[in-house]
DNA sequence: CTAACTGAACTGACCGGTCAGTTCAAATAG
DNA sequence: CTATTTGAACTGACCGGTCAGTTCAGTTAG
């Protein structure tokens, strides 16, 4: 990607973009949906934008004019994920209810995420950990508020149970996440005779043990 | 697989170790480490057969020598890797030991195991979940001897104390395995004041829940 | 003893092909 | 009229895989 000394227009469509909301937003929707598809399946380096554009039936031309780059597509596309997975978790926060069962619940969401947008899932697991990557900033400004939804609920948990105060919260939360994404993803690839409510019940299995006997 | 050239010889390692001196494992070895490393960092698709070939301080054609093909040397690499992972593993086996400390044991080995190849984790999660993937028998074929050996520390602690009978065990298995690589991968690259320990423990609480209060 | 020979290991230039990125004139649509 | 899209052309870099040739430890023959 060098330096894109002439990226003129795209960066400007940023702006132009609350505007005017004409078939700029369905023809980004379509581009997201392919590249989503593509760099789930062929990791963001194997998937071509010719492909891409193709697979949203758009030209290249308007890869590049609705994004500056290949680059700003998949960050793009980090962040759109990252905001439909937290409003799906954020869905279940019912401060009245138990906060036991609010993890449940929200266990099984991220659970129909992971089925519903499995190439997101792959997308994360694949680049969240390179080392120097093109989009560390990205992960790292996207990681804590969606640890923190977690983190929060763990929280609510905490404040009504007696926990184990030898596990720490950040670990616990890391564990939590790692468990949803894994078995989400395992049970779209190689298990799909597993429930929803099997993968659920494994994964509580982690909050049941850091309440204290 | 096609032929590898060197596959003549390699298979009988044993006997022909000793007719043929150091240089061709030699050389392999630093192919799998200098690959390890490059693919970790840059992904399956993106380290290229020439920085591996120089990282690892020999000519374009030596892999070709010893591996058939890029993807020859990537799905060697794999099996190196879970060979050792289960190596480690089962060097925890202590079947007169409670089981739950075994576990104990057996999690703070897999997390040694990511910190010292935190390279062969990362490939792991980036490739295992691609659909139509070039190593995807690879991964079949080395996902159950892995699984399977958390799977029987699961079993030990099964036999001995009483566990929730509504948690599948192969759910379970894929939590754990999941808990441990995510964790592992994460206190390496955004977490690394996070003890062992306490890894250990965050990803223990979801045995503890396992085992009926 | 040594010259000739063998073949596994290794080299690196090279080839055919692909890709990201860029540009632009023309078409389209609100 | 203006924002958006098209589609094709082009470039400059890069990449996987190939192959003819080199090296050299060890074997054989004389």
């Amino acid at each position: 990607m060098r330096t894109t000394p002439s990226a003129a227009a795209a960066p400007d469509a940023e702006a132009a973009k609350k505007l005017r909301p004409g078939r700029t937003n369905a023809t980004k929707q379509k581009l997201f949906d392919a590249s989503m598809e593509l760099i789930g399946e062929r990791g963001a380096a194997g998937a071509t934008v010719d492909e891409i554009a193709a697979a949203a039936g758009v030209s290249k031309g308007t890869v590049y004019y609705n994004f500056g780059s290949k680059s700003d597509l998949i960050a793009q596309l980090l962040r759109h994920g990252v905001d439909i997975l937290i409003s799906r978790l954020l869905s279940v926060t019912d401060e009245s209810a138990d906060p036991l069962a609010a993890m449940d619940e929200m266990i099984g969401q991220a659970m129909d995420f992971m089925a519903e947008y499995p190439s997101f899932a792959r997308l994360w697991m694949s680049e969240s950990w390179r080392t120097p990557s093109e989009w560390q900033d990205t992960f790292a400004e996207l990681r804590g508020p969606l640890l923190g939804v977690i983190g929060a609920a763990i929280e609510a948990v905490a404040a009504k149970y007696p926990v184990d105060p030898a596990i720490s919260r950040g670990s616990l939360e890391t564990a939590i996440f790692g468990a949803c994404f894994v078995v989400g993803l395992d049970r779209k690839t190689y298990h799909p005779e597993r429930t929803r409510a099997q993968s659920v019940a494994a994964i509580m299995a982690i909050m049941r043990g850091y309440v204290v006997k």
